[in-house]
DNA sequence: TGTGAGTGTTCATTATATGTAACATTAAAC
DNA sequence: GTTTAATGTTACATATAATGAACACTCACA
């Protein structure tokens, strides 16, 4: 990660000079010079006091993408995407070659009998998902729900989950979860 | 922003003493209780060494809400979904009354005809979407998509797009953006 | 051909962060 | 009670970053 490159694009877009943005931020050109050569590394918070003068927050800055944006495909063909296999549940990820996503979208078929497991899930993020065909029972901490089509839900990742399919027919699923997990 | 309290929250939660994480990260443990502490400013530099031990990257690490997760609602009903209108598209936002979402997950319906405008759209993150019934037209750069149901789509949201239902039947869309921007 | 306002860089000084090694406190083991 | 190993904190020396004032350079304009 290279911080000096990215303060100056990020300078450069907003078409500051290092005396102007060092003028709004309250920090000094010099300081503005040395980060970007990279010759210091700057402390979390003369980062963030330069940063205030664009303005952009540290995790904007840390986040985005400042390198060219790759040619990569727009558009995903029912007939191509690939099936992977958890267990029983089915998942098309959309998106699945690109190099970086900040999210997992999926087109998920829960076959009848279908589970995430007894051992609930837990992981970083938030999801959230739409059933389009058949029911869902989602299990959120200590509670649980049943899904219908058209019903949706959205809850951190971090609290313990589980999805089973109890009724009598495939359910599908359309869902995305963020960070990317698959 | 409690770097300190942050760094301290993130370390207790992967179950590390000062010391253990020092060693993994390659600090001393007294640069670890200064930050904790807020004594210190750490430089980036030694932060993002500081949590390699983790580990966690440094977006995480400022992006990560520490807060307790609030009893937040976790399912939406089909019947209980606002409907949202933009012009004449027609959009239920999935987790609209949550405190902070990272994304915005919507059922989108495209009305026959209906059109984001001929001003494309251009804005911060991705976006990503599979159409569920009735054909789509998408426009991402100069590239014109025919998209059927099942086929999808995923994109960074800086690059101008568009969407238009130029079919004969309403579009109805499952899509996702983040940022959160509805 | 200056001249002036802009650009980014560099140097010496000052301010701040980090490493080393000590300290005090707690909890478990004997 | 004493020991032992763990915890987090602190003091001082060293390393590093930030400042303020110079410098060299480019470009527009007279």
């Amino acid at each position: 990660m290279d911080v000096g490159a990215r303060l100056k694009a990020v300078r450069k877009m907003h078409g500051l000079s290092q005396r102007e943005l060092a003028k709004r931020a309250g920090v000094t050109n010099s300081t503005i010079s040395m980060i970007e050569k990279n010759s210091v590394s700057p402390s979390v918070s003369s980062l963030k006091k330069t940063l205030s003068g664009i303005p952009m927050s540290l995790v904007e800055f840390f986040s985005t993408d400042i390198d060219v944006i790759a040619k990569e495909p727009v558009i995903y063909r029912a007939e191509e995407l690939l099936e992977m296999n958890a267990g029983d549940i089915s998942m098309k990820i959309i998106g699945k070659n690109r190099s970086n996503r900040a999210m997992s979208f999926m087109d998920e078929v829960y076959p009848v009998g279908s589970d995430t497991g007894e051992e609930m899930l837990s992981h970083e993020g938030e999801e959230a998902g739409m059933v389009v065909a058949g029911v869902l029972e989602l299990t959120v901490g200590h509670e649980v729900y049943h899904l219908s089509p058209g019903d949706s839900y959205y809850f951190e990742s971090s609290r313990p989950h589980r999805f089973r399919n109890t009724g009598e027919e495939d359910c599908r699923l359309i869902s995305c979860t963020t960070p990317a997990n698959f």
